[in-house]
DNA sequence: TAAAAGCCGAGTGAAACGGTAGGGTTTTAA
DNA sequence: TTAAAACCCTACCGTTTCACTCGGCTTTTA
């Protein structure tokens, strides 16, 4: 029951990019250093995201990565599934669901099918448009209080 | 963002004893098959349980295992911390909090806390007795399902 | 007293995690 | 025009976790 770092170093690339968001294109340097994450695996994680069509790309010395959509349109839940391959907790629950046979009859099915509800709904729900701006708001606190 | 097969066969095993609750020890053997798992494999998470204070047992010939309090009182969060060691889906949220020292400044942290916290809610008021009851019923819509 | 149960530590093959390495190709700025 | 800066892609690799298995031990009871 643990996130990959893949989901989160992702995620936290992709509010990176939500960040500049019309400013152009970022390269993968300014990202990598931005995070403290090293490009070649950073690059590994934006090619699902590129996969996913989450984000695109110009290539070229001015080149780098861009967001397709507006951060307020894309939910926690679409970046995760392209990092993770999917955010199900178990293989029962979710649209596949008889890859086991004891499903009817197995006592933890319905846990799993409720906690699996639950966790959509809040991946579902939240945006990157939202983490971006949490995120600038904090930062802005902490440089107020180092002034200060 | 996986639960181990450790989570679900222990979790079932718990089920398992709890509607045989007030009846003596149950053998391992018993559940085993009953479940359809390994003996050895079993005997693992049994003993995990065992450790956390959720099972007792009891030696020799007519020896087993027993859950040692009521299936309405026993919280699957217990279960499920007993199996896996944690429920925690990333190490910064929790008790130990400082394992990250950008935990402050994190972009995605604020969802993995609010995620966890919906996680928790659900897995703490999820009772074994719950689950037992649940399951109890399933089985005799079946069985009344095969003899009409 | 032998059989049946639980107790316990160690080992193991496969897969995933968390990267690294090193070669491409494309584009642009000088 | 050309060198450098960027993205593109495949392969590999050490470590850890998963999901078991194995073999021997102790305890208890019929």
């Amino acid at each position: 029951m643990k996130f990959s770092t893949k989901g989160t170093y992702g995620l936290r690339a992709v509010v990176e990019l939500a960040a500049r968001y019309g400013e152009g294109a970022v390269s993968l340097a300014a990202v990598a250093t931005e995070q403290g994450i090293s490009e070649a695996y950073l690059e590994q994680l934006m090619r699902s995201l590129k996969n996913a069509g989450l984000v695109k790309t110009t290539r070229g010395k001015t080149g780098g990565y861009l967001l397709t959509r507006e951060p307020q349109s894309i939910s926690v839940l679409e970046v995760l599934r392209a990092l993770e391959g999917s955010t199900d907790i178990v293989d029962c629950v979710g649209s596949d669901a008889n890859v086991c046979e004891n499903a009817c009859t197995c006592s933890a099915r319905p846990l799993f099918l409720k906690l699996q509800s639950r966790i959509n709904a809040v991946l579902q729900e939240t945006t990157v448009g939202e983490l971006t701006e949490d995120h600038i708001e904090q930062k802005k606190r902490i440089e107020h209080a180092r002034l200060s």
